[in-house]
DNA sequence: TTCGCCAGTTTTGCATACAAAAAATACTTG
DNA sequence: CAAGTATTTTTTGTATGCAAAACTGGCGAA
């Protein structure tokens, strides 16, 4: 992706506002997968005219958080089984090259950050508080990402896995996969201290067909409420 | 990304079809880096009005292909030695994974078509024919995309893809790094047929990080009319 | 000359108006 | 009553109009 401005002076454009507006009313969930999406109505809701909505609803279309249906609308994306699986794979394969890179590229103080984050989220685990733990969790492998110092590659990551934060949001752990998880992540920020990059590559990608196995076994017991698509 | 119809009987809205059209014209160099698009004369130009066009250019820039200047007009997307380097990274690891994928799932028949297209390519490269060499390389990659049986591995891989081949339209090969792509090419071949998925991957990873280099020499040797964006 | 300022012009961004397609409703007929 | 059909209503898709921001060119001052 061309690099954008280093400083944007320019207050973003409605059309950015309301996409960004609407990215996280799907992603947050607020928005329920399958939802249809009336223009008129989120124009309203959103105080703007249909003309930079309609700019932002396609452009969501694009990043693939929602479905467009000629002349029928749009629809926030509903994933199938079969869709969460893929998307996983996908992500574990550019999480797996974000630490390969990262180790390769890391330096100490962004390491000591990403320290310093898991702790918080060690303590979030001990407290048994879900939201902070997934919010921590979401940002030490953010900042993993970044240390591998390759836009492209984060735009890409963020771009596919805003697609199944809305699961995860909803999804929960049992307490063997959480511990599990937790595990991984000690075992990251040791791999990642030995600069490790193929270790931390075969981990992450492991450490992601972990949460794939246990998103995919609440949309299977229909925990979520994410039903899987009708197939077509 | 969520599955599309299996059959689309409703003609494409005039934003796709506008969209479709301007990604042609960016990919394949009509439009060329860094090139201002003017609404006005773009909208004349593809007989529609303003108002498809713009939401087909906000496609376009998320997919990358144009860059968004508020205010200022959109611009088709400038890539830096950094941008192009950055990209291959990315596509290394998602043609990687592809093949890796691939090698485990691909069928004999779909194995024999890339076999047939590799010969043709090899037709191709005897005679020199550049053009042609191109094509069926880029459709052997995408059948081995394709093998990977995964829709989302797809339309990220062709999505990234996309924004390097203005520049691949225009690069040339030296003699010999042209026939060691070739020689890559028969390796892949043995490979697949092997179904070695991770002897696949590395090759591939390799075969991008020559055709990187291939592509950054031309660009640092200014025989590209892609000049390297100015540090910003 | 170079810089800055000020019309005048162009271009983008947003809102609205209108056309066409789809959905909903009412109606008719077997 | 059901099923199909005509009709109305809603919704999407596209074009156009208008306001605001950005560019242009010319003039004058340092």
């Amino acid at each position: 992706m061309p690099s954008a401005d280093i400083i944007s002076l320019t207050p973003p454009v409605l059309h950015q506002q309301v996409g960004a507006r609407l990215r996280q009313l799907i992603v947050e969930g607020v928005i329920e997968p399958g939802t249809k999406l009336n223009e008129r109505a989120l124009a309203e809701e959103l105080r703007v005219s249909r003309t930079p909505l309609r700019e932002a609803i396609r452009m969501l279309a694009v990043e693939g958080l929602v479905e467009l249906l000629p002349h029928r609308g749009a629809v926030a994306a509903l994933l199938s089984t079969k869709d969460v699986a893929d998307t996983f794979e996908v992500i574990a394969g550019l999480e797996g090259q974000s630490g390969q890179l990262a180790a390769e590229r890391i330096v100490d103080s962004e390491l000591n950050e990403i320290r310093a984050l898991h702790f918080e989220m060690l303590a979030a685990h001990a407290r048994r508080d879900l939201p902070t733990y997934y919010r921590l969790n979401a940002k030490i492998h953010n900042h993993i990402n970044a240390a591998a110092r390759n836009p492209v590659l984060t735009q890409t990551y963020l771009t596919v896995n805003a697609r199944l934060q809305a699961l995860r949001f909803r999804s929960n752990f049992d307490e063997a996969k959480w511990s599990r998880a937790v595990r991984e992540h000690d075992r990251m920020i040791e791999l990642l201290q030995a600069r490790d990059g193929t270790g931390l590559r075969k981990l992450l990608v492991t450490h992601l067909e972990h949460k794939r196995d246990a998103v995919l076994d609440l949309m299977r017991a229909g925990r979520t409420s994410l039903p899987a698509k009708v197939p077509s």
